[in-house]
DNA sequence: ACACTATTTAGCAAAATAGCTAAATTGCCA
DNA sequence: TGGCAATTTAGCTATTTTGCTAAATAGTGT
């Protein structure tokens, strides 16, 4: 699969996208982000692991455990790439000066 | 189901992100745009309903037809958020500096 | 009203997704 | 080596997704 599929169809679950943000503040081990969700291991395992295909994620092993660490360059570079290719210049320009909606 | 969820499960299907991309160069019928895609006509027009649903495109009817229109505000504020609340800002500052991987 | 074109809706089958429990793996430490 | 903790892999089920064809809907022109 490709490399922009497998980016996208990443983040098109909440729970992996809500990983993604707690590892925005520092990297967790696995066990440490399962705390942090109401479903068992073996699925965040599953999580972490389409993570890591699709290079959102990177893993090393700490001693017991598992440490996983957020890879911001490959979401801004596929994410942002497809924005480009999407969004005229100046509606990406002004975006953070627009109200948010309800 | 919330806005940001819409949005992405939309984004996770290629053919819907050809959509929007061939919708960039202007707006089209359904279909127009069932002619650039090997399925069939009920699969397009549902693909568009889930974009639609996504408010990813607009949709208005002229005389026999339906005509789809990108809807670029949307794709860029709820993927523009994400981004920002994903990636340190220096990340998405130097975005378009990097050369793209192999 | 009828025929014609364009598109959607309905209903079905195959494939993918996400959850679970149980079992296997890996590393640490006595 | 044996036991414990952390995590993944295997195997299963339920749900969702995506495709199809056939039928229904909506608008245009005669």
């Amino acid at each position: 699969m490709k490399s922009i599929s497998r980016v996208f169809k990443a983040l098109a679950d909440p729970t992996r996208r809500q990983i993604l943000q707690d590892l925005k503040d520092g990297d967790l081990s696995a066990g440490e982000i399962t705390a942090r969700f109401p479903i068992s291991g073996p699925s965040i395992s599953r999580h972490l692991s389409i993570l890591k295909g699709a290079d959102l994620v990177a893993e090393r092993r700490e001693g017991n455990k598992i440490v996983y660490q957020l890879e911001p360059e490959q979401v801004a570079e596929v994410v942002g790439d497809f924005l480009s290719a999407i969004c005229p210049t100046q509606v990406l320009r002004n975006r953070k000066r627009k109200r948010s909606k309800s």
